[in-house]
RNA sequence: GAGGGUGUAGCUCAGCCUGGUAGAGCAGCGGACUUUUAAUCCGUCGGUCCCGAGUUCGAAUCUCGGCACCCUCACCA
């Protein structure tokens, strides 16, 4: 808070009810408070045969007389407030869900003795504890009928609309903190995504692969063809890169005896920005020795179809063991059936109508759909002509996919898989297999390279293509990495390996359009940077 | 990077086409109310119409420039 800044009038109320709090004896900030149960708890603690005896009871109960009703202490968020005079209903709300709390004149004689003067004192958003008896209103609705009331936290800032809550969808990304408590949905798929990583976890775990955490500074950039963030270091004098990708260190952990290891972590790269790409992005990458690409294939399948699983378990609880369909937009996502399986030049032949291999027809079409592209088509290799011609978003192979069936497309070229190891059956074809689910790329998969000399070429061979005819912004994150040269002729295990865009398959399986939906703070330009000045607003 | 859209009270929005000096609901404030459910009823306060320039007697409205966000496309694993 900037101290001279003038305050807004509404604020300016909120403060003076935080004082009128504070004078009324309360901490308007709060206290430790124990025996706090969740809210969905108390309302679940409701007791109908208590009720009714108290009812029956009447208003001058026998002597003796003990009240039945579960006593609950709940604390959460004021959301609706309803003044009725020497009654005043609330509606509290905590990471659960709501409950209508009433604060009687008469009842609410606990703690200080002070409940009801707080619950006058009240604006909506504090933070609050109450603590009574569970009961139900005459017209249905679950209550806590407080006998005590205490103050937690004061909501100096005026909430979003009670009703229609907060809808600005910039302001919901850059204050997740109110979009959190005022959006529900908002909350249920933050915290999901936050159980499927846990779910995913312990998957791994339970294959016997072993977390590991790498290397986020580096001072080479590898493991993926990518435009790093660059940093430096005061201390050593040291240019550093974020990491792109953890799989060149992985790998090193293959060669010092480790034989399944995984990461679940951040990879920042330095480009645009989408309904698919978050600068920094969180990547679930695996390796295991001896397997290879059908390996990590299998592996990946029975992750995500577990995870669906998980998801679909966790959102409709009651569901007996049928199938696991999942809706994503307008799709129905099958995750229980066997992955499709389909091979590039299947897919190539699909879209085009002649084989990948008659690489002057390919020439052809790419200049003629790609007008602009025509001067540098010639300077193109025949894997790049083709690969530009698949990756056609409207008329490429990826386009031919069913969106609703999670897909493996296998037999990638090897020349432009350039980490892969090249398939023993066809040197031309790479051991490598990407998994598509919606029409978005999810997970690759690859039978790794372990061969110290064909890796140190393929790197050699990519720093070439770098010098001829990219641009400088292009060539600088083409490294060539000795020390992992160096490991490789240490010796690395054949290995599987796969990398799964865990934000990608947490949209899919939560059905979110865009990433920034299942990122709790996605990156924002900066409030007020106009040029009239920048604009003082926390 | 290109095209389109949005930006008005704390929040959700109308007004803009067709220029006449700013509106609603909620929230707030004052009052009434001990079973409400977006409580209700009476009264009332609240504006850098995103920023800047221009056209005009007059601009939230029209024009130009800028900023932010969203969408589509392009780029990019």
């Amino acid at each position: 808070m900037i101290p001279d800044e003038p305050t807004h009038e509404l604020e300016a109320q909120r403060r003076r009810n935080r004082d009128a709090a504070a004078s009324l004896g309360f901490e308007p900030y709060g206290r430790r408070t124990d025996g706090l149960i969740p809210i969905a708890r108390a309302r679940g603690m409701y007791d109908p045969g208590a009720d009714a005896a108290v009812q029956a009871a009447g208003r001058s109960p026998p002597a003796g007389f003990v009240d039945p009703r579960p006593r609950a202490r709940v604390a959460g968020r004021v959301m609706l407030h309803r003044d009725n005079g020497k009654l005043v209903w609330m509606n509290l709300r905590d990471d659960t869900g709501d409950v209508q709390v009433a604060v009687s004149q008469k009842d609410c004689t606990g703690g200080n003795g002070r409940g009801f003067d707080l619950a006058k004192a009240t604006d909506l958003g504090d933070v609050l504890t109450a603590a009574g008896r569970v009961t139900r209103t005459r017209t249905g609705e679950i209550t806590v009928w407080a006998e005590e009331l205490d103050a937690a936290a004061k909501c100096l800032v005026p909430p979003p609309e009670k009703h229609a809550g907060l809808h600005d969808i910039e302001i919901r990304y850059r204050r997740r903190y109110v979009d959190l408590w005022s959006n529900p949905e908002t909350l249920g798929v933050l915290t999901l995504r936050s159980r499927i990583v846990a779910r995913m976890r312990r998957f791994m775990e339970d294959r016997g692969f072993l977390e590991v955490e790498t290397p986020m500074l580096q001072t080479l950039a590898g493991g993926a063809a990518a435009r790093p963030f660059v940093t430096h270091m005061n201390a050593l004098g040291l240019p550093l890169f974020m990491r792109i990708a953890p799989e060149l260190y992985l790998k090193r952990l293959l060669v010092g005896g480790l034989p399944r290891v995984f990461e679940i972590n951040r990879n920042f790269r330095n480009e645009g920005l989408d309904k698919q790409h978050n600068p920094e992005f969180t990547m679930l990458e695996a390796y295991q020795a001896f397997g290879d690409v059908e390996t990590v294939m299998e592996l990946t399948e029975s992750l995500v179809r577990d995870a669906a699983a998980f998801v679909r378990s966790a959102r409709d609880p009651g569901a007996g063991d049928g199938g696991i369909v999942l809706p994503f937009g307008d799709l129905r996502i099958d995750y229980a059936r066997p992955f499709e399986r389909v091979g590039y030049g299947d897919l190539f032949a699909r879209a085009y109508g002649f084989e990948m291999t008659d690489v002057a027809r390919a020439r052809a079409e790419l200049a003629r759909m790609r007008p602009g592209l025509a001067a540098t088509v010639g300077r193109m290799d025949d894997a790049s002509v083709v690969n530009e011609l698949f990756e056609d978003k409207e008329r490429g192979g990826e386009a031919r996919l069913d969106p609703s069936r999670p897909t493996f497309i296998t037999g990638y070229p090897s020349a432009i898989s350039p980490l892969t190891r090249p398939s023993r059956v066809n040197p031309a074809i790479a051991d490598r297999a990407d998994l598509f689910i919606a029409g978005m790329e999810i997970a690759p998969h690859y039978t790794e390279l372990n061969d110290p000399d064909v890796q140190a070429a393929k790197f050699r061979e990519q720093l070439r293509g770098a010098d001829a005819g990219k641009s400088d912004e292009e060539s600088t994150f083409r490294t060539f990495d000795e020390d992992f040269i160096r490991a490789l002729k240490v010796g690395m295990p054949p290995a599987g390996g796969m990398g799964l865009g865990v934000d990608r398959l947490v949209m899919i399986l939560t059905d979110q359009r865009t990433i920034r939906d299942v990122i709790l703070f996605p990156l924002m330009r900066p409030e007020g940077a106009s040029p009239g000045g920048p604009s003082e607003r926390e």
